[in-house]
DNA sequence: CTCTTGGCAGTACGATCGTATTGCATTGCT
DNA sequence: AGCAATGCAATACGATCGTACTGCCAAGAG
């Protein structure tokens, strides 16, 4: 056998040459070839690794996913109880708008990609929902009041969070603003939620 | 001179064909050849029309806007009070994910597209920028409680709604949940807002 | 050592895109 | 009626994209 090669390293390269591209130039400008020179590896060895472009997108839409999680769970280290948890989680999403531009435009591009596209969209639908029930089981665990529903508020919070991330991303408002809107709903419909910068899990975004 | 013909008009058709190319094929299914298709017209009058494809596509970012102003004016006619008017914007927005496909699909392309593009990411805040005024002073004047800011509340709101639409639009929760989520909110800040399906202007969204 | 197999680059090719150009029909003005 | 300007269609062309193909280099097995 040659050389050995850790193939899914490889892919991982390219794909995230392909997202930096998306975030950059849209998704117009992502081609084979111009993902070739970012990887700055050859068109060819692109074609080695992905079946297609089909695949190479299918792919980027899978580890963006990824990503954003590995950010979310990064977040969420070290928070104490499922109410601070909620709090690191909505936080951390709605931080995306400036930690993880790249990952979020994408993600935009995605979106728009997934109407034509079945698989990417059984994707988003998959991830979606996910993270939903586990939104919900975290309301439904922090003791939340009795009159609010978890499924309802899970997805109210989702909204809230991704609505705020992209105004995040647009410039329309702050890191810490969105923050304090987060933690403002959240005063709302939980006993008590640690808010503020008093906590560890509420480091500062250096914007 | 010779035939007399709406510029405006024919430039709104042809954009309007790009928009649903955008909304089914996604971003990479406009080209002009498509468009020219989807419109019944041959490519070279979208060249009399446009000067090029990125002029095409600004026109369609701007229509898509006022597409979208037209939906949430539209739903706000008959409501009674700031604090109607208010829901009813919010519930418009919501709504955008089932009445108003096209253009909310179109926006996220749009929107991937802004990274790239000065001019449609300028449109894009001045109208973000608006919307943001215009649900500011309606909380304003609804007569919020004290204690809430009516901008970062007015943010708080929109965030939420256009969380929610992009919800609705990937199927992750129905219409109403999305407007019960909505009510429920309100419910919160307003000291009094007519709500469920007994007020003329909740209108039921044929899904 | 050498042979084989996979990593990788380079080139070639058909399709398609955006744009420039050309030509004709139609209409309003004089 | 005739001229001029505009609406509109059709074609042509260069650039670029995605993909197929070919060939070389390196590394591990026998």
């Amino acid at each position: 056998m040659p050389k050995k090669v850790d193939h899914a390293a490889r892919r991982e390269e390219i794909v995230q040459a392909a997202l930096r591209l998306c975030a950059r130039d849209g998704l117009a400008g992502v081609t084979i070839g111009q993902v070739a020179e970012e990887a700055g590896v050859s068109k060819g060895l692109v074609q080695h690794y992905f079946a297609g472009k089909a695949d190479l997108l299918r792919a980027s839409a899978q580890i963006l996913r990824a990503e954003i999680e590995r950010h979310v769970r990064e977040a969420v280290r070290g928070a104490r109880g499922p109410a601070d948890t909620l709090r690191c989680v909505l936080i951390a999403i709605v931080e995306l708008g400036v930690t993880a531009v790249v990952p979020l435009l994408a993600g935009h591009a995605f979106v728009s990609m997934a109407v034509a596209d079945p698989e990417i969209r059984a994707l988003y639908r998959a991830g979606g929902d996910a993270v939903h029930r586990e939104i919900a089981a975290l309301v439904a665990a922090s003791g939340a009041a009795p009159n609010v529903d978890a499924g309802a508020e899970a997805h109210a919070l989702l909204g809230l969070a991704r609505g705020l991330a992209d105004g995040v991303l647009l410039g329309e408002l702050g890191v810490d603003d969105a923050v304090a809107i987060v933690d403002h709903h959240l005063r709302r419909i939980l006993p008590e939620v640690a808010t503020g910068s008093d906590t560890p899990s509420s480091r500062r975004v250096s914007e």
